[in-house]
DNA sequence: ATGTGTATTGACGTTAACGTCAACGTCATT
DNA sequence: AATGACGTTGACGTTAACGTCAATACACAT
């Protein structure tokens, strides 16, 4: 069964701790389209996983916009060789960015730690009687 | 020689590829204070240095309060036991805000190495003479 | 003296990503 | 019939991080 259950705008914002204006903001813009009955929203299986990258693509701090890219790009191995190829250009464009991201990560880990241990350093020599 | 060269703003703008509005924007906010003398600015190579992890901060996607709240942590291993045990603190929260995104990073980068790898599958099916 | 280049300070404009109302509908309870 | 809980649509407000002028100053070369 391929989970036919559905979200309310509310289970969805609890869940994932935004507000109920952030979802119908992301519908708005495209990033969500979950079904309408009437007026109300039902939120999918297939939107909460959407809703899922978009917000690790926001702790990232990508756009909206990147995000949604980065996500189309999951769901695009199709077409000719020419669309195959393009996708390609892609994805290796987004790594590189991704990693250059990750290199800036470890750095500033590393500097943190480097602060870190300056800081114990520090610490122990205020208090010399129980090191450790 | 403690480095005692001085860059003129657009020679910093140019170096890192922001406008020179940038650079003033962020003395305008406190997060650089390059030296003045009458109006004109001269940036030291500590000011550049700041210059370079306030932008490793913003390709993080850190807002320019988080990197300078960061940078400024790199300077402060002094005062009393109650500071530096504050500051570990401040330390391992932010360890942990950086330690999530490196977890999202590789997830993202994960996802997109299998797109990549669909992706070369299909190339190659559809061009089975030439396979690798 | 006139231009050319680089610097300055306002000051208003812009975009993304929502926040914050107001005004309203609907359904289940009380 | 009234109260709440939850949903809806506007529509205007807000913040960060600059962009985009305009007007001005200063040094130097022609």
């Amino acid at each position: 069964m391929p989970d036919t259950r559905s979200y309310s705008i509310s289970d969805l914002a609890a869940e994932f701790g935004v507000t109920t204006r952030t979802l119908r903001f992301y519908e708005e813009k495209g990033f969500l389209a979950p079904e309408r009955r009437g007026r109300v929203r039902y939120f999918s299986a297939a939107d909460r996983v959407r809703l899922r990258l978009i917000l690790r693509g926001r702790r990232l701090g990508l756009s909206l916009e990147e995000s949604a890219e980065i996500i189309d790009l999951y769901q695009a191995p199709e077409g000719g060789k020419r669309q195959l190829t393009a996708l390609l250009g892609k994805l290796a464009e987004r790594r590189a960015q991704l990693e250059k991201q990750a290199a800036d990560l470890a750095a500033t880990l590393a500097d943190l730690a480097g602060v870190e241990d300056a800081c114990r350093a520090a610490l122990a020599d205020l208090n010399p009687a129980r090191s450790r």
